[in-house]
DNA sequence: AAAACCCCCAACCGCGCAGCT
DNA sequence: GAGCTGCGCGGTTGGGGGTTT
């Protein structure tokens, strides 16, 4: 069937943005906003293509990027969520406050990649675990003689999630989960949905705001969805039951012992919670 | 000094999903 | 349900700066 280009190609500029096309696209979204990318270069007067606009306000202009100088918690939290969702960048990048996407995954292929590849990188909360086993890199792993077990990767269903997880179901550590049963692991409380509990909570607008208060009361134990997310979460999920859970290795062939429970509700999580952080961002 | 090589990262491309009609 | 549009994601490319020979 094939798909229509998503621009004309002609007529438009590409490669480097100058720096009074930033202007000009800056200006437009200060004014505007952004959104209807197909149709801003032509009211803002650019000759780009909407998603080279978008691309460039997403990676480059937005107010709140943090541009380079990843730090070693960074890189130590990069390389745990990368083991344990794959290249699924945008997760990633969604856990790291002010990176993008393409940041993390221009890091991850020029720095990290080649350092886990090499066992260079030495946990700076395990540098005592001195029995690490030498991690491999899943997205050079291409290697059709490679068991894709080797790189045991979650990949959910890329989609959008409109339910959070109650967290009350995650601090399991790998350790806890290991040790149970199958029957055990099923007996687990089903997951809070908040979509349940927001159905029974008016929402309320405070400061320009919205928020649930039945809701807000129900998740105020969450660590996860309760704590600021620029300064707390580095050090918060460095230092809490996640690391745990991350701390399988990429060769543990014993993949039936990787409980997918905790490993799914995580990833659950995380995008859930991205979900929830690009909400707030709106 | 200049050519060759390497590396980084901004930008591009194609695809898939969601939502709307 | 099909078709279309808008958007987001992950893989890839290539320009440019830095380093080596």
């Amino acid at each position: 069937m094939g798909r229509s280009p998503c621009c004309s190609k002609e007529g438009l500029n590409r490669g480097a943005w100058t720096a009074q096309e930033d202007k000009i696209l800056l200006e437009y979204i200060n004014v505007h906003g952004h959104g209807k990318w197909n149709r801003l270069p032509q009211r803002a007067g650019l000759k780009r293509c909407g998603k080279s606009c978008r691309l460039r306000w997403l990676n480059y202009l937005r107010p709140d990027i943090k541009r380079g100088n990843i730090s070693p918690d960074e890189q130590e939290l990069i390389i745990r969520l990368h083991k344990l969702l794959g290249n699924r960048w945008s997760l990633i990048a969604g856990r790291l406050p002010g990176r993008t996407d393409n940041e993390v995954k221009n890091y991850w292929n020029t720095n990290l990649c080649k350092k886990v590849k090499e066992g260079n990188f030495r946990s700076i909360r395990t540098e005592k675990n001195t029995q690490k086993t030498k991690p491999q890199c899943p997205s050079l792993s291409s290697s059709p003689n490679e068991s894709k077990l080797d790189s045991f990767v979650i990949r959910p269903k890329a989609s959008k999630c409109s339910k959070l997880l109650s967290v009350d179901t995650l601090p399991l550590s790998s350790m806890q989960l290991n040790s149970m049963s199958m029957a055990e692991i099923e007996a687990q409380p089903e997951p809070l949905l908040v979509d349940d509990a927001a159905n029974n909570s008016t929402g309320v607008y405070d400061d320009g705001v919205l928020s649930f208060p039945n809701v807000e009361k129900e998740l105020s134990k969450d660590l996860l969805l309760d704590f600021d997310i620029g300064e707390i979460f580095l050090p918060d999920l460095l230092n809490s039951g996640f690391s745990d859970i991350c701390d399988f290795s990429y060769n543990n062939n014993n993949h039936e012992d990787l409980l997918p429970f905790s490993n799914q509700h995580l990833v659950s999580s995380l995008e859930n919670l991205h979900d929830k952080d690009t909400e707030m961002l709106m």
